[in-house]
RNA sequence: GGGCCUGUAGCUCAGCGGUAGAGCAGUGGACUUUUAAUCCAUUGGUCGAGAGUUCGAAUCUCUCCGGGCCUACCA
């Protein structure tokens, strides 16, 4: 398998075998060296990009076909090096996107030197910026210089690197060989300096709380758990930002943003990875449907701002970001798909009877709450492909939610899905904290009854809680799902530029 | 975790019981407007690893190691 065997990082690999074609790339470094050439100078001097010289050269009058007065450098990677003998064309790879140079034998003195440029060398070229006969934009050398050395063959150049372990593994050959890959980074980058402009504006601090955790909180998952040596204590990597950034509410700041890692330590699937980005925004004096509307807007405004659209595509369902998104509550939804009438199957017994005559999967050891989401993932989700925000969920299954009023069953909680699976979560946050050392204690029951995904009581946090958090509005997104939805990519791997391997044993 | 598929030259892939192949990259040669440049010649492989079946294994079987897709659970 090619991605297991380690890159060359000597010439001379174990058992005596040569990389030979790295060889023959230090052999042409150190041949610049005797030549008083160093293949890794410090610096240079760049004037041009690649797409200035394109526009350059498009702003050529017709049956002009040098742009006069011009001197340009321009620097990049070699992709294509095309030699006709006495003059050689070779296509440079910037930031900007390729541009063609042509070293003429008359016009350079060093001109034999070329044979010791390769494939994924970086140049630079001093030269005038011209249009080919096929009206080509080009820069005509009158110098040239290594600017690095490449050890390596870049992909190939024309099927380009597709193996997904080594478009994973090596990011960087993915990233030289695919456009596409740079566009998928390029948005991800563009995605969350939006989110971050959208919250300023609306007045939003972002913030930084503990990664390293005594014990895991805000959410119901399995951690990851390291060892703290200069307080000889275990901690956990965490699994949500909620309860940290809810302090800071009760500490004053009335709108606060984390965007940052989770860690949870479970499966793997096309939209889960163990360790993902999260954003959760808090904000006081507002309740989940003011958090709604602010939602609709910022992911409507950042597609519009990144993609310049609202419009998207993602594994053939059309789906339009466009606010206001579709409201509609749990039980409404189970009912309008076919899921069992949640007014009518109130406890645990009666929901799971119901789900296993139906043939769902209905652990026992799950509570009333889980069975309900069951259902809802069962029913409701593969529905839901146009953006909507699924409202008032099951209180079992909501242990930081306040109640509906007149409802206490219920609690205000929204769950925003599109492209049939779910991407946001948002609550009119608990803040009596006898209620919520109560909602605690019940997820402590279920843990007893076999559930071992459940909330742990925090006495830290309620000892917060206790000081008061006035009403405040929470919510919290999967950036990487975001970022997936807004580029078509089909899988999460596709959006981390690093997602975890298997490591490569020697 | 379960099912299906997959691993052959630096890269993209063919070969599927009978002496390891092509294109690109590399090397040598021709060519001063090419752009997947072209043309001639040529180097390069523990066919993922191990065991087995066989006169003979890249090919069949088993085990292991990697990877992908579908599927089940946490966002």
């Amino acid at each position: 398998m090619q991605a297991s065997r380690p890159p060359g990082r000597f010439v001379r690999l174990e058992g005596g075998h040569v990389d030979e074609l790295m060889a023959l790339r230090a052999a042409k470094a150190q041949e610049l060296r005797d030549a008083g050439i160093d293949p890794y100078p410090l610096r240079t001097a760049r004037t041009h990009t690649a797409a200035e010289i394109a526009a350059l050269v498009d702003g050529l009058a017709e049956g002009e076909a040098e742009v006069k007065g011009i001197d340009a450098d321009v620097a990049g990677r070699v992709v294509a090096k095309r030699d006709m003998g006495k003059a050689t064309f070779i296509d440079l790879q910037d930031g900007s996107g390729r541009v063609q140079v042509l070293l003429r034998q008359n016009a350079l003195a060093d001109y034999d030197t070329l044979r010791l440029i390769d494939l994924g060398d970086f140049i630079g070229v001093h030269g005038v910026p011209m249009r080919t006969r096929t009206g080509q934009a080009t820069v005509a050398a009158t110098s040239w210089a290594m600017l690095t050395k490449a050890l390596h063959a870049p992909p190939e150049k024309f099927h380009g690197l597709s193996d997904a372990e080594t478009r994973q593994r090596r990011r960087y050959l993915d990233l030289m060989a695919n456009e596409e890959t740079r566009r998928v980074f390029t948005i991800r980058s563009r995605v969350v300096a939006a989110i971050r402009r959208f919250l300023d504006a609306r007045g939003f601090l972002e913030v930084e709380t503990p990664i390293l955790q005594e014990s895991e909180s805000g959410a119901a998952a399995r951690p990851f758990y390291t060892h703290f040596n200069a307080l000889d204590e275990d901690r956990v990597l965490r699994i949500s930002l909620e309860l940290h950034l809810k302090r800071l509410v009760i500490g004053g700041f009335e709108r606060v943003y984390e965007i940052g890692r989770n860690f949870r330590n479970e499966g793997m699937s096309f939209k889960h990875n163990p360790e993902f980005t999260m954003i959760e925004t808090y904000e006081a004096y507002t309740d989940y449907l003011g958090v709604a509307e602010m939602v609709e807007q910022m992911v409507s405004s950042v597609a519009e701002d990144v993609l310049g659209t609202t419009k998207i595509t993602f594994r053939d369902m059309e789906i339009d970001l466009k606010a206001p998104w579709r409201r509609v509550t749990f039980l409404d939804a189970m009912k309008e798909y076919g899921g069992p009438d949640l007014d009518v199957f109130t406890t645990a017994d009666a929901l799971r009877d119901e789900l296993r005559k139906r043939g769902v999967d209905a652990p026992t050891t799950a509570g009333y709450g889980k069975l309900c989401d069951e259902a809802m993932s069962h029913y409701v989700e593969p529905n839901l492909v146009q953006p909507t925000f699924l409202l008032d969920y099951p209180v079992e299954l909501s242990p930081l939610a306040k109640r509906k009023p007149g409802n206490d069953r219920l609690v205000e909680r929204f769950e925003c899905f599109m492209a049939g699976f779910e991407c946001g979560n948002a609550y009119t946050e608990l803040n009596d904290p006898i209620e919520q050392r109560a909602r605690f204690e019940q997820q402590l029951a279920l843990k007893e009854a076999g559930d071992d995904e459940v909330e742990l009581v925090d006495e830290d946090f309620l000892f917060a809680l206790e000081h008061g958090m006035p009403p405040t509005g929470g919510f919290g997104m999967g950036i990487d799902r975001l970022i997936m939805l807004l580029t078509g990519q089909p899988s999460i791997r596709e959006v981390i530029l690093f997602p975890p391997l298997k490591s490569l044993k020697e």
